[in-house]
DNA sequence: AAGGTGACAGTTT
DNA sequence: TAAACTGCCACCT
C-alpha cells in the first residue's frame, strides 16, 4: 500500500501550476480566480506561495501572467530583473504601465469561465 | 510542536 | 477615495 507522497508541493500546488500554464499567451488572470477555480476561494496567499516555488518547475509555468486582483504586478520582484515580469507581459502585447496591467479586465482569463 | 510568514482579497475606517 | 485591518491556508524555521 503505496501512497503516493510529494515531499513539497500537494495536489493544490499542482493544480495551481496546471492552471497557471493554460493561461493563454497575451491574457492575464489573479491568484483570487485560481484558488477560487480549485474550490478554495480564500486561499489566494497560497496560490501566490505555490508560485514563489514555481521557478523550480519544469516546464516552467507563466508565472508572469498572473497579477493580483488589481491587476498590479505584485510579484514582479520575484523574477530576476525588477522589470523582468513587465518585459515578459510587454512581449505578448500587454501593456504594463506602472506595474500595473492596463485594460486589465479586458485581459484578465477566468479559469472559472474558461475551463471546465 | 508552535509560531511566524506571505506573489491575496474582502471589509471596515 | 484611499489607507488600514483582518481572515485565510499551506509552508518554513
Amino acid at each position: 500500500m503505496t501512497k503516493i507522497t510529494f515531499k513539497k508541493g500537494n495536489d493544490f500546488y499542482e493544480q495551481v501550476y496546471q492552471v497557471v500554464s493554460l493561461v493563454p499567451f497575451g491574457r492575464v488572470t489573479t491568484y483570487g480566480a485560481i484558488a477560487r477555480y480549485l474550490g478554495s476561494a480564500q486561499s489566494s496567499r497560497v496560490v501566490g506561495y505555490a508560485m514563489n516555488n514555481s521557478h523550480a518547475r519544469v516546464p516552467k509555468v507563466p508565472a508572469h501572467r498572473v497579477v493580483n486582483r488589481n491587476g498590479m504586478l505584485t510579484g514582479k520582484h520575484f523574477f530576476g530583473s525588477d522589470n523582468a515580469m513587465q518585459r515578459m507581459l510587454e512581449a505578448e502585447g500587454i501593456i504594463v504601465e506602472n506595474d500595473t496591467v492596463m485594460s486589465f479586465t479586458a485581459l484578465f482569463w477566468d479559469p472559472a469561465v474558461y475551463l471546465l
